[in-house]
DNA sequence: CTGAAAGCGCTAACAT
DNA sequence: ATGTTAGCGCTTTCAG
């Protein structure tokens, strides 16, 4: 036996009185006296009248909803910046909608057009790997949809941005070490044609140059191949110097871990005899690797912070000028071991 | 300058004809000739016709969207979940909502009632831990809401279940060590007031069983505190038996990496002299425990099937006969090194 | 083959 | 203080 659906129209009927009485009502509207606000009331109540959101959205033409695209859902960097939008979407009475692309630039288009056609107030998005074009991006901006991009950011296009120090976290990574004591301090960094190891390259530098340390090119070694195998025979190499380094910055997770286990090998305690501190998004990576120091991306942060200024976009007056914002979040260094000076 | 939405009216007023040869021609009825139809297509490509998702909602009550409701968003299991509806429902040509409960019963039965008033067509849910009464999923079931639990489920409510056969799963991968010739194969327990935990320990003593092995409590260990340390030194403490144990089955990744970590320290080899088999939901465990095998949650398949579920009562005619299925899946038995026999 | 009209559920300007 | 009306954008029955 389905329960029916409630609305204004039934509880105006069983009152007697007009719809537009009944919806004043229920909004507490000053200009409706108490008594039959009471009835109203109790009336709702008792049938459980719950309002017709598509309704209101279609009136108001406004959806509380917004949308949010992403190349991978099951990511664990991906689900914390969900999780931030969705928390701040909660406060602000909104509804989330994900999409993933699944890293197809096809599945993108799709996914913001179907976006738009729901009517959504507003767009999050990291853009796929696939994607050079930018038409889909730029329609969204000319229907003056808002837009905010994160992580995966199209630097030409004119919209809200939050992304991520990495260049500060490598400069803060590096200081660390350097704080340590460490004199010696090799980087293993990614392939140079990504934005991201490019900067966490230039931030080891810049820590190393601000400390008048010398750069010591048989120090930096590229992982292009992104295995941990990789980064283990390289470090093995590394450690095989005649004047080996004492400390290791990593350009990501699997290259540490592609080193502690080089270093495991060659009986070298970690941190006394070579300390590493390494980027890092696993989640678990404190429980996992509690030898490693880190430095994390805050993607629950990114969401929350992304999702703010995509509601002071929504909210903002039809007529006021919009300025595009970019964000730029500090990375956080998770020092997990009693450090080599004590 | 922002672009105006384009609606019917404004194809059919510019062309002199009327909104609904408009709409029928857009999609493609019949009735239309050829040459009136080719007009209005080129006209609303051209005008970057977009229909309104929202009226059509209205109109037709239905929303193309489901609506999940989760404890976490930022857990593996669980995006992966997500990940799993979004690929179905996407299929589907449906929109996914999510929320998160952040395991409070609370802001659960929020969002239970704002999913029902944005009208979804049906609702996917893992309830949260504090979930104890089930009046708002019950009312859900009286408005006929297509409604499917999965993973964390309520027996007692009358709906579609999917979940993990956790005893299956234990008695695979107890079956999998005896397989490779361990004799003595201990279990790190979870806590036993949680049905997950009981299932495994049955899946466990049955494999024995079915094997003739014996049922040793000694080699039975509940980790109560589910903290690393605290498996650590059980597991050392089952190491310095007597008749140790050549192998251990874990009920989760931490007693699995506690267990590791021992076995290390006292400089055995995994898995020749101890094989270890745990259940596990760490996305990169393979990247990171090359050394142990596991069994995993099919987060993502659950998440298919969940939908698949809901996409069947959906589309059910009104006056079918419902009926509430329970899907039972498989976990994976993932293995990570030779076996010992080779 | 096409148009007019009604209505999905709600709100808000405009009466009374 | 309350009712009437119109309309958000779309579909669909009924008429022509």
């Amino acid at each position: 036996m389905k329960k029916a659906n409630i609305t204004i129209k039934d509880i105006a009927k069983e009152l007697g009185v007009s719809p537009s009485t009944v919806s004043r009502a229920l909004k507490d509207h000053p200009d409706i006296s108490q008594e039959t606000k009471n009835q109203i009331n109790d009336l709702a109540k008792k049938l459980n009248y719950q309002p017709n959101t598509v309704a209101l959205s279609l009136r108001q033409s406004k959806t509380n909803t917004i949308g949010v695209i992403i190349p991978e859902i099951a990511h664990f960097f991906f689900s914390a910046v969900i999780s931030g939008i969705e928390d701040i979407a909660h406060d602000a009475g909104y509804h989330v909608i994900i999409t993933q692309s699944n890293e197809s630039f096809e599945r993108e288009v799709m996914n913001t057009k179907a976006l738009f056609n729901s009517r959504v107030d507003g767009i999050l998005m990291s853009v796929s790997r696939e994607t050079e074009n930018y038409e889909h991006l730029q329609s969204l901006l000319d229907y003056d949809i808002p837009l905010v991009f994160f992580d995966r950011i199209i630097d030409s296009l004119n919209a809200c941005k939050v992304i991520v120090n990495d260049e500060q976290g490598a400069y803060e990574a590096t200081t660390h070490l350097i704080e340590q004591g460490c004199y010696r301090i090799a980087h293993l960094a990614g392939p140079q044609n990504l934005a991201i190891s490019k900067n966490r390259l230039n931030g080891y530098k810049a820590a190393l140059a601000d400390n008048r340390y010398m750069i010591d090119d048989n120090l930096i070694k590229v992982c292009g191949l992104g295995t941990f195998e990789e980064a283990e025979s390289i470090t093995n190499e590394i450690l095989d110097y005649r004047f080996p380094p004492d400390a290791l910055f990593a350009n990501n997770d699997v290259a540490a871990y592609g080193a502690m286990m080089a270093i495991r090998k060659k009986k070298l305690r970690i941190p006394e005899d070579i300390a590493i501190v390494g980027f890092s998004n696993w989640r678990f990576s404190s429980l996992i690797q509690p030898a490693l120091s880190s430095v994390t991306q805050p993607g629950f942060k990114m969401g929350q912070e992304a999702t703010r200024l995509l509601m002071k976009q929504i909210n903002k007056a039809e007529d006021e000028e919009s300025i595009t914002e970019t964000i730029s979040l500090k990375t956080n260094l998770v020092v997990r071991e009693s450090s080599k000076k004590i």
